[in-house]
DNA sequence: CGGCTACTTGAATACTTTCAATCCGCGTGG
DNA sequence: CCACGCGGATTGAAAGTATTCAAGTAGCCG
C-alpha cells in the first residue's frame, strides 16, 4: 500500500529537511512505485546497469560486494531513509549488490527526473550532494575501523552507529535496545572478520555486560563503556539534509 | 605562479569533461588563488570548520584520520585533479585531515560559490555528484581490500590502482614505472598493517619479481601477475566527468 | 522425530604485530 | 674529508590476534 510523499512519516524525523511545496510536489511525481521485498531478495545486483533510485522505506538491507575468491565484504548496513542506486542511475554501472535483510518496502523513485530535479531545484540538488559527503565520513571512519581496530573495537562501534541511526530515523524501543536482524555471519562480513571470531567476541561483550545481541534484538547493557572501547563519538549525522524520499 | 583554468593541462586530461565557455568562465571566478605548499605541510586540519575548496594542480597528499590511541588511518592519496574539502566547505565540519607528502600546488576555490554553481549551472553540478558517487565506488573497494585481503593483495592493489590513477592524469614516464613518494610508514597506514610487515611483504613482492618501491619509485615488474595476485580490475574511473577545476 | 541452520566451543594453524638490534644513506659539523 | 647523529629500512625472535577445521549443541519447521 503506497503512502504518498506528503504523508510520509520518515519525511518528519530530524533526518530530512523540510521541504517546500513545490519540492514536495517535484518528488512526489518522481515516486513511480511503493514496493515490497522479502528477506534475502535482492534489490539490485552488481553489474547491473541503470535502474531506478530506491528509498527504504522500512526494513533493513545490506549493500555488498562480493570478492572473486567468494568472499563477502559488507559495505554499509542501510536502514528506512537511505537511498539505494543513486551510483546505479547516474553512473551506469556499479561494483556492489544490494541485498534486503528482513521484508522491506522501497519507495521507487524514476532516475530520469535527477536531472530535471538538478535544473529546477538547485537547494535540492545541493542536499543530495551534502547528503553523499555526510555519507562519505561515515564510510572513512569504517575505513579507519577496519584498518585499525581490533574485534571488539569494531563490533561495538558497529553496534553503536547502527544504535544510533536508528534513533535518528525514530525507532527504537526507548530503553537501551533495538532490533538487530544481521546474524553472526552478515555481522563478520561487515567488520572483516570470521564468524567464529564474531562469535567469541560477541561472547566476550555478553560476559563483561557491555552488550548482546540475541533473537535479532541488540541490548546495548553499559554504553558508556562500550563507546570507550569503541572510541565511538556520536556523529551529528547529516541532520536535517536529506532531500529525497 | 597562477595558472588561469583556460589554459589549465590537466583540464585536458580524460578525467575531465569538455567546459563550455560559460562553465569555464564560472570556474575561472570561483578561483581565488593558486598557492604552493611545502612536503608534510598540513592542507587541511580535522575539525577545521569551513575553509575554501582545492584543487590539487601539482604533488600528492594524504586524506588521514588520527585515531584516539595515537595511530593514523590514510584514508585515501591524493593525486593531481583531485578535490580536497568539498566536506568541510558543505557540510561545515569534517573528520579528517590532508596533508602534502611532496611539495604542492593547490588552486584555491571559493566556497560560497557553490549555491550559485548549483543554481546556474546544474550541469556541472551534476557532474559534481557524479565524480562523489565514483569516489565512493573507489573507497568501496578500499574497504573491501582491508576487510578481507591479505598483506600482499593489500599493497599490490594499492599500487596497481595508483599507478594507473596516475596514468588517467598523463603523469608516468611511460614504462612500467611511476614517482611514488609514500614510505613505508604512510603505506602501512594506508592499507592497515605494521610498517614492519609492510617492509617483509615488499620484500616478498620484490624477491618474487612482482613490484618494487625504492627511491620514491614504483616498478611493476609483473603487472600480470600482480593484478591476478591482487584480483585487480581496471576501473573505468569517472572518466570525462570531472567538473571541477 | 529427523533435518536444517545458526550458534558455540576447542585445538591447531596462520598471519600480523611488537620488540629489539642492526644496517644504511645522508646531511651536519668538526 | 671524515666522524657523528638521525630517520628510514631490514631482520630476527617472541607474542598476540584471528582463521580454519572440526565437533558438538540448540532451536525451528516439516
Amino acid at each position: 500500500m503506497s503512502v504518498p510523499c506528503e504523508q510520509c512519516p520518515l519525511r518528519l524525523t530530524p533526518l530530512f529537511r523540510p521541504f517546500s511545496e513545490n519540492e514536495l510536489g517535484f518528488i512526489g511525481r518522481m515516486k513511480t512505485d511503493h514496493i515490497v521485498v522479502a528477506p534475502r531478495a535482492h534489490i539490485m545486483h552488481e553489474d547491473e546497469i541503470g535502474g531506478p533510485v530506491y528509498t527504504l522505506f522500512e526494513g533493513w538491507a545490506i549493500r555488498y560486494h562480493r570478492l572473486p575468491n567468494g568472499g563477502r565484504q559488507i559495505l554499509d548496513i542501510m536502514l528506512p531513509g537511505d537511498t539505494i542506486g543513486l551510483a546505479s542511475a547516474l553512473l551506469g554501472r556499479i561494483k556492489h549488490s544490494v541485498q534486503a535483510i528482513t521484508t522491506a518496502t522501497l519507495c521507487v523513485l524514476e532516475a530520469r527526473s535527477f536531472p530535471d530535479l538538478f535544473s529546477d531545484h538547485p537547494a535540492l540538488a545541493l542536499n543530495i550532494l551534502q547528503t553523499r559527503l555526510a555519507e562519505e565520513q561515515r564510510m572513512d571512519i569504517r575505513l579507519s575501523l577496519l584498518g585499525r581496530s581490533d574485534a571488539e573495537q569494531r563490533i561495538a562501534y558497529l553496534m553503536l552507529e547502527t544504535f544510533d541511526r536508528l534513533r535518528q530515523r525514530g525507532i527504537g524501543h526507548g530503553g537501551s535496545t533495538c532490533p538487530f536482524p544481521l546474524q553472526r555471519r552478515d555481522l563478520a562480513d561487515a567488520v572483516g572478520l570470521s564468524t567464529v571470531h564474531v562469535g567469541r567476541t560477541l561472547g566476550s561483550l555478553r560476559e563483561r555486560r557491555l552488550a548482546d545481541i540475541q533473537n535479532g534484538m541488540l541490548i546495548l547493557f553499559d554504553r558508556e563503556k562500550l563507546a570507550e572501547l569503541a572510541s565511538y563519538v556520536p556523529t551529528g549525522d547529516a541532520k536535517g539534509r536529506r532531500a529525497i524520499l
